[in-house]
DNA sequence: AACTTTATCAACCGCCACGAT
DNA sequence: TATCGTGGCGGTTGATAAAGT
């Protein structure tokens, strides 16, 4: 119990992954995808433990990643969401395409959890702070004298909603049962939508032909939606209006930028549609054999030069690759990688396309 | 310029759940 | 049923960068 046996090996490094560690992982994943993570330090010539190939994987290496700085949207469906599900960074980076569970706590414990108590809001339990608490915080903050102590209220900014206030959630908020329904519900189920307003589980597919907006049922993936390159992964997070419900709170969908547009003229209710930049980097990329390289603020760029090219050129060996595949590729292609099981919240219902390999 | 404090974030640790044997 | 191996998760740590003094 407790410890990996993988991880009581000697000889197997630790800390910061090297350039060329990355490499090989990468190189590694692409090419055969993920499947069993104990033996992938020993396929990919790495002297890691297979629990800190997938971590670094996951939290790094991942193509559909999505790098820099957190959008007020995501701010916003962060703070909501850990309302309703508290600590589970896992579900909630289920809903925010691109960003990992680890990259929101950090997010989390490093920026918002502040952000809301200068707010007057308790992370913790996402209501107003105690008296006490709002009194010692106004001293602190007429010493810095800038901003005044701010009773949290719903406010708007852009086209999202803002949650800084618990009492936008009545006590009861969203019933026990449905919060249960909700945070029971896997993570990494890439065919759950919840709904809300009506508190029914439904499968994305049900979700479309009950749905308004015509979700396009592929669009059910959590963790991977940029790995077509076809369609954009947006979320729209809707905000109900209906004082008797019992669940005030929004609604994740899954869209594309397609039903966006057909359907944000006739949808009132439809407050909130992730911009662009939703989309991964290595996608943006696509057409400029970007390969394994991030943009912006990326750290990976001084790191590795090497560009998918790179990899074809190699031996594929007794690889199910073929040749003619690889001599095609002229641009990454993450919809022709052989991720077969790049992880659970891959199915087939949403990614047959790896399977045509 | 040197030192200290604070913020950020990658990575590790320990635990749990689950399937295989 | 018990044990083992593994994947996954959340909490925590430690290194580094940035900001402040």
């Amino acid at each position: 119990m407790g410890r990996h046996s993988c991880c009581l090996k000697q000889k197997l490094r630790k800390g910061l992954w090297s350039p060329e560690e990355d490499e090989k992982l990468f190189n590694h994943i692409t090419r055969f995808g993920v499947g069993c993570w104990s033996s992938v330090p020993k396929q990919a010539g790495l002297q890691r433990c297979g629990k800190s190939c997938r971590l670094r994987w996951i939290n790094y290496l991942r193509p559909d990643l999505k790098r820099g700085m957190f959008s007020q949207q995501e701010e916003d469906v962060i703070i909501s969401l850990h309302e309703l599900l508290g600590n589970r960074w896992a579900q909630i980076a289920a809903q925010l395409p691109g960003r990992t569970d680890n990259e929101i706590k950090n997010f989390w414990n490093s920026c918002l959890k502040k952000k809301l108590m200068k707010q007057g809001i308790d992370p913790a339990t996402h209501k107003p702070l105690t008296e006490p608490y709002i009194k010692e915080e106004s001293k602190l903050t007429e010493k810095t004298a800038t901003n005044p102590m701010q009773i949290p209220s719903v406010t708007s900014q852009g086209s999202s909603f803002l949650i800084s206030d618990s009492s936008y959630f009545d006590n009861n908020g969203l019933s026990e049962a449905s919060r249960d329904i909700f945070s029971s519900k896997s993570a990494l189920d890439p065919l759950f939508c919840y709904d809300f307003q009506s508190g029914y589980t439904l499968p994305m597919n049900n979700y479309q032909s009950e749905s308004q907006f015509g979700i396009n049922p592929s669009y059910g993936f959590s963790s991977m939606p940029s790995l077509t390159n076809s369609d954009h992964a947006v979320v729209s997070v809707t905000e109900f209006s209906d004082n008797n419900s019992p669940s005030k709170i929004s609604s994740l969908l899954f869209m594309n930028d397609q039903v966006k547009e057909s359907n944000s003229s006739n949808s009132s209710n439809m407050s909130t549609i992730y911009p662009s930049q939703m989309r991964t980097t290595m996608i943006e990329n696509n057409n400029n054999n970007a390969g394994f390289s991030w943009d912006g603020d990326n750290k990976l760029d001084p790191l590795f030069q090497f560009q998918v090219n790179a990899i074809k050129s190699e031996d594929f060996g007794t690889s199910s690759w073929e040749e003619g595949q690889i001599q095609t590729q002229n641009s990454i292609d993450f919809n022709s990688y052989p991720l077969t099981s790049l992880s659970e919240d891959l199915t087939e219902a949403n990614f047959d396309v790896f399977h045509h390999i």
